[in-house]
DNA sequence: GTCTATAGTATGATAGAC
DNA sequence: GTCTATCATACTATAGAC
């Protein structure tokens, strides 16, 4: 099916802020790369901030999208499996998984100097450490909530570390998939001891 | 004493840095902040890279002077006193650690799109993770090498991943500390327990 | 909805006086 | 070394035709 110019732009400025980031990204080039024009964009986007939000969103839904499809196409039954399955993803060496760190980093970046960025941010951060609690707690059910949620958030400020350096050429693959298991592992068997 | 003009902009310029980052800098923003004219920056530093680039140097700088003088400081007899000290300084609120932290998060978020800064900035971070290994090392002399530079990796990583949420505002400095406090804990006795 | 053309402005950089 | 004044351009955003 043909996809609707707003959806072609958004893909389009995924591309083009996992190339030259979010601060690198100008309306002119975006037009250019999604094959539209200059106004189109502020048409469907109203501006740059627009453009920016918009992206965001479609980042964050397309990552749950594959998410959901990858841990469905394996079966994984076994609740541990979906939680190492699920971090493991976001370490795979796929234009859209790079797409999606790499414009992930940069707005957590950029969130740093822009009021507007962070409520949708911290948004979208709190339902992400709410899902891998809920994996948590899937994993060990006798788990107190507030235990799993901290647990959750240092595997994933983990994983935001660990892919920085992973985009930065700071770290191999390999080695950061087995950095991020190991610490499923260890925050695992803390739990489980309590 | 009186700083030369150089220090003064120098100064002004980390200082924005951690208020617009990077690509916010802004040439004659930063000459009202410093307190000088337009072109003396240029006189000065040749272009904006050069202010850049001279910059970053100096809040390298400053940062390994200001860790060495904590440590230091505190009279620490305890190896996991020094080791808990040495990550938790990165989550303060004080314009020198902000200002630090900020200009790091640019210089990882920026190598992601610039090869140039990637070998320097892999080579501090191998400094860093080195220097957290031998603090575990100091904690628990039995660890092999490769168990314990694992652990220093994953509390870098962590370290900068909590980093980001909160200088994003993600994450209150009290959460920051709590979970970089439980992450050694969990560390060391994963570690100790082998 | 989509395009072309252009206005408005912010910003990097230079020239030249002192 | 330092300042003022100014140029050149890159970029966001809007207007108006189709």
């Amino acid at each position: 099916m043909a996809q609707d110019r707003r959806t072609v732009i958004m893909e389009a400025a995924a591309r083009l802020i996992a190339r030259r980031g979010v601060r690198g990204l100008r309306i002119e080039e975006l037009a250019a790369e999604a094959g539209v024009s200059n106004g189109l964009i502020y048409y469907h986007f109203k501006d740059r901030a627009g453009v920016l939000r918009a992206t965001l969103e479609f980042i964050n839904n397309r990552a749950e999208r594959y998410t959901a499809e990858h841990v469905a196409a394996e079966h994984l039954a076994d609740p541990r499996a979906v939680l190492e399955q699920t971090l493991l993803l976001e370490f795979q060496d796929t234009a859209e998984v790079r797409e999606n760190s790499t414009a992930w980093g940069e707005l957590r970046a950029s969130a740093m100097f822009d009021v507007l960025l962070r409520a949708d941010l911290a948004e979208a951060t709190r339902v992400w450490d709410g899902e891998v609690a809920d994996l948590i707690a899937a994993v060990l059910p006798a788990v107190p909530g507030d235990r799993a949620l901290e647990a959750a958030q240092r595997l994933t400020a983990l994983l935001e570390g660990l892919s920085g350096r992973w985009l930065s050429e700071g770290l191999t693959l390999d080695r950061a998939r087995a950095l991020i298991l190991g610490a499923i592992d260890g925050e695992l068997d803390a739990l489980g001891r309590v």
